[in-house]
DNA sequence: ATCGCTATTTGTCTGACTAAATAATCCACG
DNA sequence: CGTGGATTATTTAGTCAGACAAATAGCGAT
């Protein structure tokens, strides 16, 4: 009875664990790199947010389990370069006493991890960090994860690319096929936006809701599964925007300019006003990433 | 010694399972459904790919595992609707019964399916089907297990209309973006295609090479992940195509036409041809579909 | 150069216990 | 007598531990 069991064991809190052996070919035998993911708060912490049931805890509480904890602790440390692609975990048994955690809570997190791409195991060989482009970037917790530690400038400008391409074809589609509902939802939205302002997060939370509606609005489930890719992207720009410039511009006239189209049923014009609402948000995030401009 | 321990117990073949109460709400009390998958030969099957390692075998070998093969035989069940969003699984213990399998490889399986979003689990509620607009459609292997059941035309046209979306931009930023490597790399995938043609594994692949060498080109990493949903719409919309007509018509022009746009560098050009060629290839799988224009 | 061996690593199994969330119960109080 | 709220019971996923199986990269013998 002298090891409790069943205890959560405090996690990784405050540890400076090696979890990598960075053995990228046979040779690789020098110095193991240490990597210290003491930052950003990993491990339990979001016990108390359960009461609250708020905004962030319909994330499928994937991440108050235990297993969710260690995915998103390696995700994190994978999107964030800590861990190259081609880099080999330490084997499972290593991992997950560093850890402490038992092997199984350790293997459900690499799974998930396999199921978005991230890495890869095979026995002998281990588990290894895929190549970038096997990752699903576009996944929201992997997004989550890159934004858990400043993202590239390569990667946001990346990001706002795709919703130049994908949001006003998707605000042309919408303003033919959106039905009365859906328009109901987007008036709703913008009111609410305007009256909360970007600053709160019931504000940005309708912005989302917009973007979402109008994705939704096309009929088209493949686009529509990228209003959550878009829709994080939105949020985090935001708080990015944010945090540099504190009112960077009046977003309402160029959201209710898309509004108007869609509900006139204006494809073209519901296209153009979509281009310029995402290109003026570009401008403004890239502003206050590098304020040299 | 009576039961054989580590032997793989045959896995799913030949057995009708009830792994579902669809009990909606409490008082869903009446008879069980009894989904039956004996169908599309899941189960062990695959083991003989492995010594070809050939074109299939690059998935991860997620699914030659025990665990990718419960996750793939759920997934399908789910996407296909032989499972409603809402419906709950039965618990692990009966399931993994059920399935013949350990609870911890069933876990590591329903681990993989809510990864992609298409489950959710709590304690005491159990698992349950998430709604639609939250599974990952553009998830390779998702995209992989809607194309095992004939997918809706509903969907296969809302893939389309995402490549027709995402493809001619992804086209025009390729024309001013890419280097004389992959300029060579989409010029070898499009004799590769000539010669085989799109009758043969080979000339398919030199096809999504072609469309994933133009992804890749934009240089923008967002975009070249959806390379892996596209490169999976191209393979399983051409097989579609395949199945009707024999030759529907000769690709090779407008490919074509796209290469030389993006070699000399004109975005204009670029987007507009390959606007032609999907919009083209949406047709003929149109007329595969549905055999009354 | 080829074949077979071996060591290492993931994969699977078993069974037990913990924790969380819901349903049922019971008691105090109006 | 009924009603509301706290308490207990039950059900389910979550976690743990340790053992054994299967696969395979790398090495040594042939």
């Amino acid at each position: 009875m002298g090891a409790p069991r069943g205890v959560p064991k405090s996690l990784v809190v405050g540890q400076t664990v090696s979890l990598v052996s960075r053995c990228v070919e046979i040779g690789g035998s020098d110095a193991v790199p240490a990597v210290d993911w003491t930052g950003s708060g990993a491990g339990v912490a979001k016990k108390k947010d359960r009461a609250g049931d708020g905004e962030l805890a319909r994330d499928g509480l994937s991440t108050s389990r235990i297993h969710g904890s260690i995915a998103r602790t390696l995700g994190v440390a994978i999107v964030s370069g800590q861990y190259a692609p081609g880099d080999i975990l330490n084997n499972e048994i290593d991992s997950s006493e560093q850890l402490q955690v038992s092997r199984s809570a350790y293997r459900e997190a690499i799974r998930i991890l396999a199921a978005k791409g991230l890495v890869e195991s095979r026995p002998k060989t281990g588990t290894r960090v895929t190549e970038r482009h096997r990752w699903s970037l576009l996944d929201p917790e992997v997004l989550a994860w890159f934004f858990e530690s400043e993202p590239s400038e390569e990667f946001l400008k990346g990001l706002y690319e795709l919703r130049m391409i994908v949001e006003p074809a998707a605000a042309a589609l919408a303003a033919e096929r959106r039905d009365d509902g859906q328009l109901e939802r987007m008036r709703k939205a913008l009111i609410q936006m305007e009256s909360r302002t970007l600053a709160t997060e019931a504000g940005q939370a309708a912005d989302r809701d917009f973007h979402d509606t109008v994705l939704e609005a096309t009929g088209n489930a493949a686009l529509f599964t990228l209003s959550s890719s878009i829709g994080a992207a939105v949020r985090w720009t935001t708080i990015f925007k944010q945090r540099k410039r504190e009112l960077p511009r009046d977003p309402m006239p160029d959201h209710w300019k898309v509004f108007d189209a869609i509900a006139a049923g204006r494809p073209d014009q519901a296209r153009e006003a979509m281009e310029r609402l995402v290109g003026l948000a570009l401008e403004d995030t890239r502003a206050a990433i590098e304020p040299k401009g």
